[in-house]
RNA sequence: UGCCUGAUGGUGUAAAGGUAGCACAGGUGACUUUGACUCACCUAGUCAUGGUUCGAAUCCAUGUCGGGCAGCCA
């Protein structure tokens, strides 16, 4: 592990969430600092959730604590097995080698169980003993179906939650609005006895989808919209992906979600900004069921909007849908999955995110933010290698046709004790149809009519004759090497202003390269509903590249930089010795281009 | 006309009554067998108005502007 990839030597991050958890440690209001990253698996994770699972994983790294991988999954029509897997797959990538030591999970097919503590009944889900050989998987809400089912029914004979028929339309007009009090259900009152037989016959199945509800019984007239009696249950007669089909009645995000907290014993129950007005309800579920251990808080904190980038499941899933991309997984896609794809080390991940800072307020982060820590990762990290994305063909007069010349090239500069490898310049080879110019823009450092240039690596060369075909077309470029300027002669010291890379024509090996760029044409393509028209037209650029030899037995994971070009990966999916696929993971910064 | 929440260079953040700092972006130069990297220097900020104080980004008041909330989504 180099030292960008060792976060281990990064100060740990500071911010207001990290300082009431310091606090709390300093007090020992808690044995063990439990956090939870709770995704629901109707989607992909993306690099907004990166924010929240490094927030979460990192709290409970810097204080020896535990974060539960649990998934949210109370709304079976949405949700799917195949996110549950991508999920949990990204998120063991993510943390891979940095916090992968506090994820919480159980054992597999566990469900909280029953027990008394302080002489009142309890639910706790214990989270899987590292290393005893059990199978383990991670937390689902799901899971705590039945446990959550008896939790309604205290609460029902506690007088704070009831049964409803109010239809979805009538439960709507009866909440009023901001500025208006909501009026009181006609369903308000039902006895205990009524609710709780209702409830029960709800869970039978009795009632079709809609029929019926469960709400909290607060007050219709708050000003906080979610305590005017928020719904708890719903009744939708649909299988669940992960429960089976033993459920028709499902409890909603804010009645599950704060039992979950405290089943599994989160002591941090950290969100995003949407969810501050939720958090007095929060507090009053938990507090209504006098629950005899430490009760989970919640803290929230602004998620990340990131430029020319889309952060939304729901958004990223039409992109998905209407074949804008290739999949969740497509390179120009902001999903980690696709962001692993395109060459993205889960470290720069990290490291962005740990850059970022955590506060309250909304901001737009400058995508160049991004870009700049994944070119510092991968400067560290790549070793380099010539690549001709757009070649043309030079052919060195004053060498014999079938003569090599054995040239050692740097693997990376940026490593304590650099290792070389050869190269071999031949009469024939590629360079970057970029770094040859018949009429030259001022100051154009590279290979232009009777100038010279250094081929990295090899030799200058001078350009003497431009060949062209009957069309005007350039067919190639005729020059002479000065041989003397090789490495290790007398002349290598020779100064040129410009310096390019190269490929033997004769050696050279075919590659499909995918050139990535931003896939939308504005800073906040999110600010609208309209972004399936501002995607970027040019955001993905093939090209068929001359690479040099050493990269036919490239593969995934292993990014190179291509020298002068910028960092390549082979494709996960598409590449293969016998047709390698690379992708564009970033350029180079390019000063010149400015 | 409700409730919640926020405001520091272009962008993202730090400063817990005591020198407004860092990173990115931008600019200039040095170095360079990557117009990369690296290095040096530069540009640029406390929403407004009052108040408290020897001293305010920070505390108080008022205002302005922004974000969120009326799913049987999470």
């Amino acid at each position: 592990m180099t030292a960008a990839e060792s976060s281990a030597a990064a100060p740990a991050p500071s911010d207001f969430i990290r300082d009431i958890v310091a606090a709390h440690v300093a007090e020992k209001r808690y044995a063990k600092i439990v956090t939870r990253f709770p995704p629901e698996p109707n989607g992909y994770l993306h690099i907004g959730h990166a924010k929240s699972i490094c927030l979460n994983f990192g709290i409970a790294r810097e204080n020896a604590g535990r974060c539960n991988l649990r998934f949210d999954d109370t709304n079976p029509v949405k949700e799917d097995i195949e996110f549950v897997d991508s999920i949990t797959t990204d998120v063991r990538w993510l943390i891979a080698g940095w916090a992968d030591e506090v994820l919480g999970v159980k054992a597999k097919g566990t469900t909280p169980a029953l027990v008394p503590a302080l002489g009142r009944p309890d639910y706790f889900q214990p989270p899987a003993t590292p290393g005893s050989g059990i199978e383990t998987e991670a937390f689902f809400a799901s899971d705590y179906f039945t446990a959550l089912y008896d939790c309604a029914v205290e609460l029902i004979q506690r007088g704070k939650a009831y049964v409803c028929d109010l239809s979805a339309e009538d439960t709507e007009s009866f909440r009023g609005s901001p500025e208006l009090p909501g009026r009181d259900s006609p369903f308000r009152n039902r006895s205990a006895a009524e609710n709780l037989d209702l409830f029960r016959r709800m869970k039978a199945g009795e009632f079709p989808n809609g029929a019926r509800s469960l709400r909290a019984k607060i007050d219709m007239a708050a000003p906080n919209l979610w305590l005017r009696d928020p719904l708890l249950y719903r009744i939708r007669h649909v299988p669940h992906h992960h429960a089976g089909a033993a459920w028709c009645l499902y409890p909603l995000y804010d009645y599950a979600h704060c039992l979950s907290d405290y089943f599994e014993g989160i002591t941090h129950s950290i969100c995003t900004l949407e969810f501050v007005d939720h958090r007095p309800l929060y507090d009053w579920l938990l507090g209504s069921l006098d629950l005899p251990r430490a009760l989970p808080h919640q803290y929230e904190f602004a998620k990340l909007t990131l430029g020319y980038t889309l952060v939304s499941k729901r958004k990223l899933l039409r992109l998905v849908q209407e074949n804008k991309v290739a999949g969740w997984d497509d390179p120009r896609m902001p999903t980690l999955a696709g962001l692993r794809r395109r060459g993205i080390p889960a470290h720069a991940i990290r490291q962005f995110v740990a850059n970022l800072g955590v506060t309250k307020h909304d901001s737009l982060t400058d995508v160049a933010v991004f870009e700049h820590t994944i070119r510092e990762a991968l400067n560290h990290s790549s070793e380099r290698r010539l690549a001709v994305l757009k070649p043309i063909k030079i052919v060195l007069t004053n060498l014999a046709p079938g003569e090599v010349l054995v040239c050692q090239a740097t693997n990376n500069p940026q490593s304590e004790s650099p290792t070389t490898r050869a190269v071999e310049l031949t009469r024939e080879v590629f360079i970057e149809s970029d770094d040859f110019a018949e009429v030259p823009p001022p100051k154009y450092f590279r290979l232009k009519p009777g100038g010279e240039v250094r081929l990295k690596y090899a030799c200058i060369i001078k350009l003497d004759e431009i060949v062209k075909d009957s069309a005007g077309a350039i067919t190639e470029l005729r020059c002479t090497a000065d041989l003397t300027t090789r490495s290790g002669q007398p002349n290598c010291d020779r100064k040129v202003k410009g310096t390019i890379h190269w490929v033997s024509a004769e050696q050279a090996i075919d590659a499909e390269v995918r050139l990535y760029d931003r896939l939308f044409t504005v800073p906040e393509p999110g600010a609208s509903e309209d972004f399936l028209s501002l995607v970027n037209p040019h955001s993905l650029e093939t090209v068929q590249a001359k690479l040099e030899p050493s990269l036919a037995a490239s593969a995934a994971p292993t990014c190179y930089q291509f020298e002068r070009l910028g960092y390549f990966t082979p494709d996960t999916k598409e590449s293969a010795p016998a047709r390698l696929v690379f992708n564009r993971t970033i350029t180079l910064r390019d000063a010149w281009a400015k």
